[in-house]
DNA sequence: AAAGATAATTAGGATACCCTAATTTAAGGA
DNA sequence: TCCTTAAATTAGGGTATCCTAATTATCTTT
């Protein structure tokens, strides 16, 4: 029974999870939409959820969601540390897909020591960001703010560069990865289909322009020229 | 529910751990020797040895002690070659110090998918030994047999050059690296004390000739010059 | 061969996560 | 305000892994 609480690999995924919805919608998280995210039941994340405010790493509040702690945001900034070193190094060091490394990396985020942590971060430069353009939270847990903007905010006719693309999943990534739409690409959004209709995408060095639904151009973030 | 049977955690350690005490006393492996080297209790072992038996990984002879199949040998011969392609990198790529390196890529060796165990063996040129002299099974799961020998058998006054230590574990990791014993160390027996009593080891670059339990003495391997 | 010591096994529980099938609550529209 | 619907919650289970306290088998030693 020792007093440090060893955070295992599903509390990881709970609070990394959390974290990056937050991004996406406004807090608090709903259970259904950590439950869509994990893959499992909604009865099972309540659940967790309950088991993480004992630990004073999520407050809930009753119909309404789940919000970090100060704590809970440390550990889940760590977590997304390590993950996106690790993708880095895949990337980076080992060479493998850009698509391929997040779930890769999903692994290892788990089971890397803060020793190893601060080694692997020397040994990639201590980068500021990871294969997919999202900033790798520092030592300390902070990050630098983007200022990209949604490509579905982008007004038609507009051009900009591709920044990151965030609540990373490899179906996505691939399906990205295909029309060369990665952090770095050129492109214009040549129109908007209405009625809840997708964007179409000029993207540089693509024969064909690419048409992406709204829930995808929600997650795509860019800087207009 | 698919058909690849997903190999957890526990069962990868459970596997290796037979391995690695297959190497220090002669099959079957005990079920008390297993939960020592695991840290849990003997009916634990016992229960997880039995679903073991029925995932045809491990044979159980009731009193007698657990054996690998061929399908469990293969599992645990990849973990090894994970655990220490790990420890390769921790320390030939990270720089972390020799006697740490080993409980983490314990923690790696469980969360590393094949594609990436290939691109590590890759990029680390594909290393045959760990940093503790250990060899590093193939990607069959083969391994060069050693001609080294426990330096327990060595006859008194012989010099020799330390080749591996097996049943590697961070105590004993330390213990050596503090004395100098660390594979390629030229070493020469002084002297073995009656009645179960340590060895005296002169090691070449240092001061005080080291003494050795006969613990120790089995788990550190050696080539007579 | 009987006793003692040691290891293995059985019995009975606990905890962390996960699930499906109700049931209840909250929120928005009629 | 009432109804409908979607989300949240409760109820009742399940499995993997671990534990302690008996009990039993095996091996050693007298
Ligand atoms: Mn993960
Ligand atoms: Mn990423
Ligand atoms: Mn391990
Ligand atoms: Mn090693």
């Amino acid at each position: 029974m020792s007093a440090i609480s060893i955070t295992g690999e599903s509390t990881e995924m709970y609070l990394k999870s959390i974290v990056e919805l937050e991004m996406l919608t406004a807090p608090p998280v709903a259970i259904s939409h950590l439950a869509q995210r994990l893959g499992v039941s909604s009865p099972s994340v309540l659940e967790m959820v309950k088991r993480l405010a004992v630990q004073n790493l999520v407050t809930h509040t009753p119909y309404k969601g789940v919000s970090l702690t100060e704590r809970g945001r440390r550990r889940a900034m760590a977590v997304l540390r390590r993950h996106r070193l690790w993708e880095r190094f895949l990337v980076d060091a080992l060479h493998l897909p850009w698509e391929t490394v997040h779930d890769y990396a999903c692994q290892l985020e788990h089971a890397t020591a803060p020793a190893v942590t601060d080694a692997l971060a020397a040994f990639l430069g201590n980068p500021t960001a990871c294969p997919h353009g999202n900033p790798i939270p520092d030592a300390v847990g902070d990050v630098q703010p983007s200022v990209a903007v949604p490509l579905l905010e982008l007004p038609v006719g507009q051009s900009a560069r591709l920044a990151h693309i965030i609540y990373e999943e490899a179906i996505l990534l691939e399906y990205l990865a295909r029309r060369g739409l990665v952090p770095g690409a050129r492109l214009m959004l040549e129109d908007i289909a209405p009625y809840q209709g997708p964007l179409m995408v000029r993207v540089d060095g693509s024969e064909h322009p690419a048409a992406l639904g709204r829930e995808i151009a929600a997650r795509v973030f860019v800087l207009p020229d």
